[in-house]
RNA sequence: UGGGGCGUAGCCAAGCGGUACGGCAGCGGAUUUUGAUUCCGCCAUGCGGAGGUUCGAUCCCUCCCGCCCCAACCA
């Protein structure tokens, strides 16, 4: 029964009912998607909802969904990108088992299905230059006019088509055309171009071809070769739908596959276009690809988004058909949600301020006992090295506290997370008047954070001993744009954001995750992402060497403090 | 009268003729050795607008308004 394959509760939505009925109605056996990226950059999280749409849907109705490269356009395809691709779309989760295709696998069957559209009298051979069929296409409001070479014999269209494919022609000297309709009020039926003349080679048919069919003549038959039941895809492709069933009523198709679209993902303060994408690349304005600044999947990966936070968000966001733009606060509590539930909890200060703890005896440590993860009780605990010289967060002391800031100042008493109570007795400045180190004294009756006499403390503050510190360099990752709708003004790159990255060279983290860091590298397992308390989640980046842990700010915790502070200032 | 879509809260998004699900954001409050987490409460008499059909309309009809996509030998 087609209903014991339904999904379940979670997530329904308009393509999800629409699936539900065909199989209902018998209409498909079982379903089949596919999963179309064209080669020729990253996959961003834009694709990652197409990704999470297409497999999502084969899992929940037990059917399968085919990994398909659409790699009809040799001039901007690369096998890098076709590895990066299929290593981003494991890493989030899905497999395509068997059933990893190409368009270029269909290259011979395509060039026989042009020909038999010659001979149908539905295709012909165009000598007309590009910009003389730009003319002829017509406007928006006008129609186009006919071609010259339109009526070609069958004969004519025949020799000069395999002449094409044998290399007679330079680029651009003619292309194969369907014939439909130059009045059409859809642009794409004015006649579509369906072959150009490419002398390029090709990441997988190397030289075997000089001309290739774009993709409105291959997207639709490569879904029918592979059985696709459901071709789904994004809204601008809608007026590209008429094209899709005409190709598939006039060619001897092995199935009928059915297209339809929903709306693609836009998120505040990002770009999810591919073009604008690559050109931070080839600017170098990033990185690379997987500068985790990027929107890209391998971005979010170096950030330290596990890949269960991206299917989350994209189930959140939902599916429908009307355009939107996703605030990019849902992205950010999505990957906490996640992030609170796994990460270990370590002690990290990016901004040090040393801190001297007059009453503890000199050349003295101890070892104290710090909780992993404080929902779960099976993540265990640590030791943490304590001592008379520990360095702690900059901001969390003000000599002259502003209203509602709780933390340490003259006077005042706050607790060491794990280890003792102390208060500030004085502090030390430089000679342009910078608070360099704070004097102290602690309670040695309070070990572990709790005063006998029960009395209270409205902070806890981080901190790392300094013989326990090890030097870091912490990246803070921030919004690549300054506006949340990048290029609406018409220069995108006029709005990047300046300080979308911003480097901590000073901070230090507790001597533990250096360990933990080495082991898992030998180990060669992905580095895990950690919360560094009160400050917000990390993961090491790739650039650590031996000498120096960098660290890369996957998110901030959410900061109610920061909020007032901005709002009195 | 080019063609094709879409309008439900600040942002997503359910709803399919019976009286507006949910999430994020925001705002209160409780708990807290992370100003985190967690927990409680508040947040559309209203569904782009105007008519109409109906006992009853976000849902059906008409007109209007607004927004998005299309004129690559890109995908």
């Amino acid at each position: 029964m087609a209903s014991d394959t339904a999904a379940t509760d979670a997530g329904r939505d308009f393509i999800r009912d629409i699936i539900q009925s065909d199989l209902d109605a018998g209409r498909v056996q079982g379903l089949v998607t596919r999963f179309p990226p064209e080669p020729n950059g990253y996959l961003h999280i834009g694709h990652a909802k197409s990704i999470c749409l297409n497999f999502g849907v084969a899992e929940e109705f037990g059917g399968r969904c085919h990994l398909r490269f659409d790699d009809t356009n040799p001039a901007k395809e690369e096998q890098a990108f076709i590895d990066a691709i299929m290593r981003d779309v494991r890493w989030l989760g899905f497999d395509w088992g068997v059933h990893l295709y190409h368009a270029s696998d269909y290259f011979e069957q395509l060039y026989d299905w042009a020909v038999h559209l010659i001979r149908t009298g539905c295709a012909y051979v165009d000598d007309l230059p590009v910009d003389e069929m730009r003319a002829m296409r017509g406007t928006l409001t006008e129609p186009g006019r006919d071609s010259p070479y339109r009526n070609r014999s069958v004969d004519e269209n025949l020799d000069l088509f395999a002449r094409m494919r044998a290399g007679e022609f330079p680029n651009g000297a003619r292309v194969l055309r369907a014939k439909i309709d130059m009045a059409a009020g859809n642009m794409n039926l004015r006649d579509p171009v369906l072959y150009r003349i490419l002398h390029t080679e090709h990441p997988r048919t190397g030289t075997a071809w000089c001309i290739y069919p774009n993709y409105d003549f291959a997207h639709g038959q490569s879904d029918a070769i592979e059985h696709v039941t459901h071709s789904l895809c994004t809204l601008e492709f809608e007026d590209h739908r008429p094209l899709y069933d005409w190709f598939l009523d006039n060619l001897p198709v092995p199935s009928r596959p059915r297209q339809y679209e929903f709306a693609r993902l836009n998120i505040a303060y990002t770009v999810l276009s591919k073009r604008t994408l690559t050109e931070l690349v080839r600017q170098q304005k990033v990185r690379g690809w997987d500068d985790p600044r990027m929107p890209t999947i391998a971005g979010l990966r170096r950030r330290g988004v596990p890949p269960e936070a991206l299917r989350e968000f994209v189930r959140k966001i939902g599916m429908a058909r009307a355009a939107s733009v996703v605030d990019i606060a849902l992205f950010d509590f999505t990957v906490r949600e996640h992030l609170n539930a796994s990460a270990q909890r370590r002690m990290a200060v990016l901004r040090p301020l040393k801190l001297v703890i007059e009453n503890y005896p000199e050349g003295q440590t101890e070892a104290l006992t710090a909780i992993n993860h404080p929902d779960k009780p099976e993540a265990g605990t640590r030791e943490v090295t304590f001592g008379r010289e520990i360095y702690v967060e900059r901001e969390d002391f003000m000599e002259v506290p502003a209203k509602g800031f709780f933390r340490l100042s003259p006077g005042r008493e706050v607790r060491l997370r794990y280890a003792y109570l102390v208060t500030c007795r004085s502090v030390v400045k430089d000679a342009a008047g910078e608070v360099v180190e704070l004097r102290c004294t602690y309670d040695p009756e309070t070990r572990g954070g709790n005063a006998p006499d029960g009395r209270k403390v409205k902070a806890t503050l981080h901190w790392v001993a300094t013989a326990d510190a090890v030097p870091a360099e912490i990246r803070l990752i921030n919004h690549l744009f300054t506006r949340p709708d990048p290029g609406a003004d018409g220069d995108i790159m006029a709005d990047l954001n300046p300080e979308s990255l911003e480097v901590l060279s000073g901070a230090v983290v507790e001597s533990d995750l250096l360990g933990e860091v080495i082991n898992r590298k030998s180990a060669r397992l992905e580095p895990e992402t950690y919360q560094f308390e009160r400050q917000g989640y990390f993961r090491m980046d790739p650039d650590s060497t031996g000498e120096k842990l960098v660290f890369n700010r996957t998110v901030g915790l959410r900061d109610t403090w920061a909020k007032v502070a901005a709002s009195g200032g």
